[in-house]
DNA sequence: ACCTGAACACCGTTCAAGT
DNA sequence: ACCTGAACACCGTTCAAGT
């Protein structure tokens, strides 16, 4: 009660994307959950798809947060990376309908404008974090910007084979968490200096 | 005329996804462009997603096909899976919804079945094109299946990200194919053994 | 400023019926 | 075996109107 209406909506909007998928973020179902008629939520956002973009956001806003919190943390770089990490598989999996909404919806992303911020707020986070282990030599001595994506990219990669049912049937990787540690190894070795090279 | 009415519908199925998405593929938008009733195709597939894998069915032994034939070229292995990469991320591009819906789509994966022994077929194919470059120590000696997933997640992520526009806004990686070369990149120098380790 | 109710133009899907 | 037409229960969105 204490929240206001587009809060209200926006919560309930979640809501239904955790229990039933995009599918079932009708606008009329959310505005049910809330109390108000069928149209109410004309009255606070664009469309549906304005609605779906204010939870990105406010899940952006979230992981930001988070990876500035793996940040601080007083342990080697290479923890905190593998810690933001875990926090993004994590939530991947507790909240794959909405994990896609943020990190593979085409429609989603073509929002541009505070959606866009946000999301670049969580990247630059995720990047420094990427940097200081450039910093001590635990990850390939190269441009910061390609490095992050080409991580986030992979362990996107992952993180959508898994939510699609697609990484069991290959039966190469178990898990999420298998891949990554695979990845970061394989990256760690390619910042050792080789003599061969 | 010479298709049957279930060839036609797939057909004008694909043609809907790449000209208009995914949320172009009504069946009554496919009857229409075929010619029939809107719901003659409830005759040829179970419903709306099974029609759908019937189309992802066909892409799948297309994209088959395109591996084996990278993997029969009388070049070096390395250059087979630049090759085969390069098949990928074309498709990718050209027909970005039916990409989607083969590598991204949970509904679909969930058909099991033919669906999922042909992107097995894919998958394998795939697969023994990196076993080449890793018989050649041009890719580090592992699980092959191991390795062919993070190849294959990764590749995905990046090509999924820029479908997205989740790629120009980070400018961290300007196109898949630069990503994907400083994925082999990476890779390959962590295949030669280093004398610090 | 915020909300409601009716209406419109769509959907997927089912069912009885036709050849 | 293959198809049609009517019908049902949904959608997102718009509009005029109410407080």
């Amino acid at each position: 009660m204490a929240m206001k209406t587009d809060q209200r909506l926006i919560a309930a909007a979640a809501s239904l994307l955790d229990s039933g998928g995009e599918a079932a973020v009708t606008l009329r179902a959310v505005a049910l959950a809330v109390g108000v008629s069928h149209n109410a939520p004309y009255k606070h956002f664009k469309d549906r798809s304005g609605l779906l973009a204010a939870v990105a956001i406010q899940d952006f806003t979230m992981l930001t947060a988070a990876f500035a919190a793996a940040r601080q943390m007083r342990v080697k770089p290479l923890s905190k990376l593998k810690r933001a990490l875990t926090v993004f598989v994590s939530y991947s999996q507790r909240f794959p309908a909405r994990y896609r909404l943020l990190f593979s919806d085409p429609d989603i992303a073509a929002h541009g404008g505070e959606l866009e911020a946000a999301a670049l707020r969580t990247f630059a986070e995720f990047a420094a974090i990427v940097q200081g282990c450039q910093d001590e030599n635990d990850l390939p001595n190269m441009s910061n910007p390609e490095l992050t994506s080409l991580i986030y990219a992979s362990v996107h990669g992952l993180i959508d084979l898994q939510a699609g049912g697609r990484m069991r049937q290959e039966k190469g990787l178990a898990s999420v968490e298998g891949g990554v540690d695979l990845l970061l190894r394989l990256l760690s070795r390619a910042a050792t200096p080789s003599l061969a090279e």
